[in-house]
RNA sequence: AGAGGAGUGGCAGAGUGGUUGAUUGCACCGGUCUUGAAAACCGGCAGCCCUUCACGGGGCUCGGGGGUUCGAAUCCCUCCUCCUCUGCCA
């Protein structure tokens, strides 16, 4: 959410940011909050003053009772008993106000940074680096969701049947890599310096909110209706709210979070063609990066994890670019984000492995996530977060570009995981 | 899940209706003293919002929400969390 007072103080570049997202109604967004704003603070300052009075004159009756004069103490009593209704109406008219407010920043996306360029998809994405070159298959070579059958290591049907489309059942071999990409994203994610942590799956809601799921996504997630809990669609979420309400001392940071954990997304209304095997599921395992940093160094920060997640891909031996997302492809929570996508040769296309986004304040201002400084003085921190990263894609592209006719190679920086090096 | 107890500032711990946003101790920061350090002493030390060019002024918050009252940390309701006992369970 954005702070009302940058909103204040930047109407004119916060308005040029989001032109850049596409949004059609973006001024009339920030002019309502303004209004909203305008419309609390007038109403605030009325019940404060008057809140004021009644405080004072409270106090007074606490002294006439003291000093025995019961009667001017039975006056006074009467009289801030009428205020008390003047205030009532005034109380409820600031919650309504702040209610209002609230939901109505909840509506407005984040600014993009200056560096985003303005588009509307995908197609306005900037490639901005390439790594590795596109490997030539054998003849008949096939795409992975051939594969996991022909060497029956994933398994969608029996997923069909004990949970339903999209929950695929990982075998033998298929579970082992799986077991061992995590542990190798952990072990890569620790060596440069990331914090392991094993974070619940499910969340409350105030969590979704911090995060910023919620409201906007509510729909993507799933809710367990009996305890009003969420499955996490993303380590982040319990990640980064492990920091909602607190204040962290300068000391203690930058804080640097690694997590593994399965990701639970409905994808509602997202399935359509290129979404066969692997490409998308409803369940996933991902190994997350999460960093809160000052806000002079989140941009560097924002980098340092681009090129962990780049350094994963190449050892992996994997081919990928690096796009920077355009304004109107960008999450609604992010400044920036750069997603990092793998070839999967087979069936020629890019996917998807890595996002990994700054967050500015966005999100520290929703959780009330502030440090303290040296001087003492509090301000919000900044957030970021990556993929470090999701395995269904990054299995897809590694069976898919390392197959030839008898067989898959796994890459040697994983065979010390797996403890073995084909799968046949 | 049932019964009982408890939740106060970074921590410990007072406070059961009236200038208490909160005694005190520890921790922390600044200063005096000291060659330096410790000790001692002095001072500071919650967050948010409104208002003011500023100095300052005002409001809200004692787990969350609601209520009683002129006035609530203190009384009532409700939810959450923790502890003890019983039950259940990997």
């Amino acid at each position: 959410m954005l702070q009302i007072t940058y909103l204040r103080e930047h109407r004119l570049s916060a308005l040029e940011g989001l032109k850049k997202r596409g949004l059609p109604d973006a001024e009339q967004l920030i002019d309502q909050a303004l209004d909203l704003d305008q419309q609390r603070r007038e109403v605030q300052a009325k019940a404060d003053a008057l809140r004021a009075q009644s405080n004072a004159e409270s106090k007074k009756i606490g002294e006439l009772m003291k000093a025995g004069q019961t009667n001017q103490a039975n006056d006074l009593r009467a009289k801030v008993g009428n205020l008390k209704h003047e205030l009532k109406k005034l109380e409820e008219d600031l919650a309504r106000c702040e209610e209002e407010l609230r939901l109505h920043l909840y509506k407005i996306p984040n600014i993009p940074a200056q560096a985003v360029p303005a588009g509307r998809s995908a197609d306005d994405n900037l490639n901005v680096y390439q790594h590795g070159s596109i490997p030539n298959l054998p003849k008949g070579a096939l795409p992975h969701w051939e594969l996991i059958k022909k060497y029956d290591i994933i398994d969608f049907e029996v997923g069909n049947k004990i949970t339903g489309a999209g929950f695929p059942v990982y075998k033998d071999k298929g579970a082992r890599l799986q077991r061992a990409l995590i542990s190798f994203f952990l072990d890569e994610a620790e060596k440069a310096g990331y914090k392991e942590i094993m974070p619940p799956l499910l969340v409350n809601e105030a969590s979704g909110y911090g995060t910023g799921q919620l409201p906007d996504k509510e729909g993507q997630m799933y809710c367990v209706t009996a305890d009003q809990l969420y499955l996490i669609p993303t380590a982040e979420v319990p990640i980064t709210n492990l920091y909602r309400d607190v204040i962290l001392n300068e000391a203690d940071l930058p804080v640097k979070n690694v997590g593994y954990t399965p990701c639970f997304r409905r994808e509602a209304g997202s399935w359509g063609a290129h979404v066969r095997g692997l490409n998308r599921l409803h369940q996933f395992d991902k190994v997350e990066i999460v960093q809160i940093r000052k806000p002079g160094e989140s941009y560097q920060a924002l980098d340092e994890m681009c090129a962990h997640v780049q350094s994963l891909l190449e050892k992996l031996e994997l081919p990928y670019r690096k796009m920077l997302l355009c304004g109107g492809d960008m999450g609604f929570n992010a400044t920036l984000t750069y997603d990092m996508e793998v070839y999967a040769a087979a069936q020629q296309r890019w996917l998807e492995v890595s996002s990994v986004s700054n967050f500015e304040t966005y999100q520290a201002n929703r959780m009330k996530l502030r440090y303290r400084s040296a001087e003492g003085k509090i301000q919000l921190l900044h957030t970021l977060n990556g993929s470090a990263l999701a395995l269904p894609r990054v299995v897809a592209a590694l069976l898919e570009n390392n197959q030839d006719e008898n067989g898959i190679r796994i890459p040697d920086v994983l065979v010390p995981y797996t403890g073995f090096n084909r799968i046949d």
